[in-house]
DNA sequence: GTATCTATTTTTAGAGG
DNA sequence: GCCTCTAAAAATAGATA
């Protein structure tokens, strides 16, 4: 019936992507989904994961790490070696602080589906109707009204951005090393 | 008509597990396929990543490193020191090493897919018709007889053991960090 | 513990702002 | 460069061997 809007995901040969700006795209599609994953594991298996990883264009480096990166890339280079008393406080800290973060997160992220959901549907009734939005808002009670109308204007952009933050940054991610700041 | 195999995927909240069997056995399931995809932004955006993550049940080490461990976590830990003659050189050569593998992988995994789908249509073939298999091999060409069988009967696990080594191990993927063998 | 299977969820390539 | 959208590709929970 009706044309298709996109191609959908192609299915593309695993090898170095030749032209540059598709390559540097790829990487920025990539690389937080590598680290999305990295946190689910983290969350889900109660495990310590570090990544670090070179960008496409030069000798910056990115990372994420859980709980901190003494406990990740130290106890990886030398093993054997006990962690000090304070080390190991500041892990179990961000470890405490992530535990906090990941209910925050799970409610963030409910309500944020929440939210789509009830744009959604409102959509759907106005193209339903033919009607303007403004036109469906008595179609919604006064509560859900409120909730919506807030939400949207003006707690959706900080509530984003807090969502980005925690999915990531509950334990800690960078782009460039701690001891490095030139860009 | 028929009755659905299995439930599927299901969605579960993110959420540390608490059944540890059940935790490890996600954990088992989930990490090789983080390395896995580790491994396929580094061959497809010519980049650096490392990943470095602790086991479930205690202070194992599990490691994903491309090239090698020294440009990795050196560079991570030391981003301004620059890195010895040495230490470039068999950098230099572990990714060569990653190029070269790429390619056998890719002729690897396009082989298995091949062996797949013609077993595939071979049980098709079988099913279709009520026949066992070896009625239906007249009904491959001599050739492709010999790959066939060659394949299944000595090959494939062979393949199949490299196809997984290669995987994750083009770069370099452990269980225990290099210098601390006990278990 | 590991491997396979399948239905479902999740990710993502490509195109357009 | 970044975000959004969509449909197709890929990953995976649960069950089973």
């Amino acid at each position: 019936m009706e044309d298709k809007k996109t191609a959908g995901r192609q299915k593309i040969p695993i090898e170095k992507i030749q032209d540059e700006t598709k390559r540097k795209v790829t990487f920025s599609k990539r690389l937080p989904s590598l680290y999305k994953n990295a946190s689910k594991i983290v969350r889900a298996c109660n495990v310590d994961i570090g990544i670090i990883s070179s960008c496409p264009s030069g000798r910056n480096q990115y990372s994420y790490v859980h709980p901190t990166t003494a406990v990740v890339i130290d106890h990886f280079v030398n093993p054997t070696m006990e962690l000090d008393l304070g080390t190991r406080l500041v892990a179990e800290n961000a470890r405490n602080i992530a535990i906090e973060n990941n209910i925050r997160l799970n409610e963030l992220e409910a309500r944020e589906a929440a939210e789509k959901e009830k744009v959604r549907s409102l959509e759907q009734m106005n193209n339903a109707r033919g009607k303007c939005w403004w036109e469906s808002i008595d179609q919604i009670d006064a509560e859900n009204l409120t909730t919506f109308e807030t939400t949207l204007n003006f707690a959706e952009g900080i509530l984003k951005d807090q969502l980005k933050k925690l999915e990531i940054g509950t334990s800690s991610s960078s782009e460039a090393p701690p001891e490095n700041e030139d860009n």
